[in-house]
DNA sequence: TATAAAATTGCAAATAACTTGCAAATGCAA
DNA sequence: TTGCATTTGCAAGTTATTTGCAATTTTATA
């Protein structure tokens, strides 16, 4: 069973701040290091416990860019339920980008068609260059 | 500058596993127990050290199966360049597929032309059930 | 408002999956 | 066969994340 969640402090400061950049990523350090010096100082494994409770409340959502070795998280809740599209990371600026289109269709069709794949969007995630990236590269 | 390779028992013995075993993956710790049982016990600090090697070499393709913490290694030499197209990997039995048809030129196409994304076969792995899995479950 | 159960926090210690340093062993080109 | 480059084993180091536990805070309810 799902359990309560209480409000507090910390919990707030990190939706806040993620909210508030909602079209970057950030690690549990770079959290850390933002919210480590405030009035009264955050600990790292309170802004991992609270990271992973936002991400099961479907708030954020937590990946790993390809190369990198620490997740990082990244506020979504605008795009409702990221189950049922698939992700672009761009591996320049670390930014996500939901395949929220009708491609998408054509896409879980080929796939399971040609090649017999039930496409999931729990865990796909496609990698390379956004716009802005690629024009300064 | 790519070092020289030399050809070693246990790099021999890596090798041959994967490769009589091409359609699955395996995690360092899989070979190592596979492996250690043999005459002469491999170590597993060699196993890491084959396994970077092999992957550079291009004889394997590493990566890292959604909500896995290990590394998974498989023999794909006889896919040639697999930075060319994406892959498919079950979710249920670790397989990896390789997305190596037309419905790639349409898929790079949209996405660039759609989403300004350029996409890149390195790091971009797609999540499911493959066929098999799919039945059996 | 007082109270108590449940959730959260901080701190230190534990994990897990690698990675590295170094001296000894092995491979290979000449 | 020799000599240099690569590989190996072992112990120790790293890094990101998790866990145990006692103290603190939040919230529901009396
Ligand atoms: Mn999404
Ligand atoms: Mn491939
Ligand atoms: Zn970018
Ligand atoms: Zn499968």
């Amino acid at each position: 069973m799902v359990q309560k969640q209480y409000r507090t402090k910390w919990k707030d400061s990190i939706t806040e701040y993620l909210e508030s950049h909602a079209d970057q990523c950030f690690s549990a350090a770079d959290i850390y290091a933002e919210l480590k010096g405030k009035e009264a100082s955050i600990n790292l494994t309170t802004v991992y416990r609270n990271l992973e409770k936002l991400t099961e409340s479907g708030k954020l959502m937590k990946y790993k860019a390809a190369g990198e070795d620490a997740y990082r998280y990244q506020y979504v809740e605008p795009y409702g339920n990221c189950q049922e599209h698939i992700h672009m990371q761009c591996r320049e600026c670390g930014k996500l980008f939901h395949l929220e289109c009708s491609f998408m269709k054509e896409l879980t069709g080929h796939l399971l068609e040609h090649h017999g794949f039930m496409l999931e969007g729990q865990g796909s995630m496609l990698s390379g260059l956004c716009g802005m990236c690629k024009k300064n590269c």
